[in-house]
DNA sequence: ACATTTGTTGACTGTTTAGTCAGTCTGTAT
DNA sequence: ATACAGACTGACTAAACAGTCAACAAATGT
């Protein structure tokens, strides 16, 4: 057992319940199994943690969007296959994503640099902007497209959550929702 | 002066610059100009704080939006004046919108009573079942489609901020982001 | 004038907290 | 076997914290 892994995911549980200053490291700590000072030895300060959890989490999600939306044919499915991905990693991962929410919303957020941030969502900034290129989705600035899409996204989360549907409603209310985005983007 | 609300002038300034527990109340106390113990003559608890600056922000914004949006002629008219409302006030009150959008992604939210968060949005569920009557709006769930305008207004607020831009050019992203809103629902 | 309530103060307290540290354990290389 | 490094421990500490309280001030009613 990596006790640096099971540190990481006793904070997610705690931090979403109790938020960041809510959870005192003490309490992670025994979450996680393992003695106080261990915490501190894997991570110099409770800033720290805080910090590493986000980028973990932001980069296995990122993985998984770009691992199953990846030799789609047209922009299209690139495209709608990108967002399904991202609302069903949420789904899966809902302590996850409640958590990356907590994180931007919060102070922590300066701690990301700025080129960092860029960095994680030039992806989807290249993408749009073929998108505009072939005349396939309207000619606004990328990052208000990509603003739109993601609070779309988010959006769509929140309600699949809060109303708690069996898998194929999920499937369809996902299905739907992309025809909706489609339509405002293109 | 009313030092009650210079404590919650200075909790809201204070709370989304630090966060709610980064935010001690000594300090809160402190740049409000009043003496420690006075917080605690108004506000029982820290807690109660946090809830009645959440509250007190809510009722305001919800005040501004539907004053400025009554006595519209048609339906879109209405649902547009209400988008532009929300938009505007969330530019002229930033730190409460922070604040706002913080609370919501916190654990304090849990402290909101369900049946009145089902209350503030009420008049909106309303307003769409009424645009879907009429066959103006796609018949989909109204809870979908309030937490898709919702999230919608979000993005475009927080483009508008990221960006810094003068006054015209925000008025123009406002307007046309509407219509690609009224394109999605529609 | 007096009485009573309501607002205000800041020193104080008991508790909680992040982080330290001296030392133990465990694996690995020589 | 021995040496060494890195993982790991949990008791400890210094600081920070939310909330209390006894005393005082201002306003309000009679």
């Amino acid at each position: 057992m990596d006790k640096r892994q099971l540190l990481l995911d006793a904070a997610l549980k705690l931090f979403v319940e109790y938020g960041f200053h809510g959870t005192p490291t003490s309490l992670i700590a025994k979450e996680a199994g393992v003695a106080n000072g261990t915490l501190f030895h894997y991570f110099k300060t409770k800033d720290e943690l805080v910090v590493a959890l986000y980028v973990d989490i932001k980069s296995r999600m990122s993985g998984y969007v770009f691992e199953n939306a990846k030799g789609q044919a047209t922009f299209k499915e690139t495209v709608k296959e990108q967002y399904l991905a991202s609302l069903y990693w949420a789904l899966d991962n809902q302590l996850q994503f409640r958590f990356v929410e907590q994180f931007k919303n919060s102070p922590y957020l300066a701690q990301i640099a700025p080129d960092e941030i860029e960095a994680s969502i030039k992806p989807f900034h290249d993408m749009l902007n073929k998108g505009i290129k072939e005349k396939i989705i309207k000619p606004q600035p990328v990052d208000l497209l990509f603003t739109l899409i993601s609070s779309h996204t988010y959006g769509i989360n929140q309600y699949l959550i809060s109303g708690n549907f069996p898998k194929a409603k999920q499937h369809q209310v996902i299905s739907e929702s992309f025809e909706m985005l489609w339509a405002m983007i293109t």
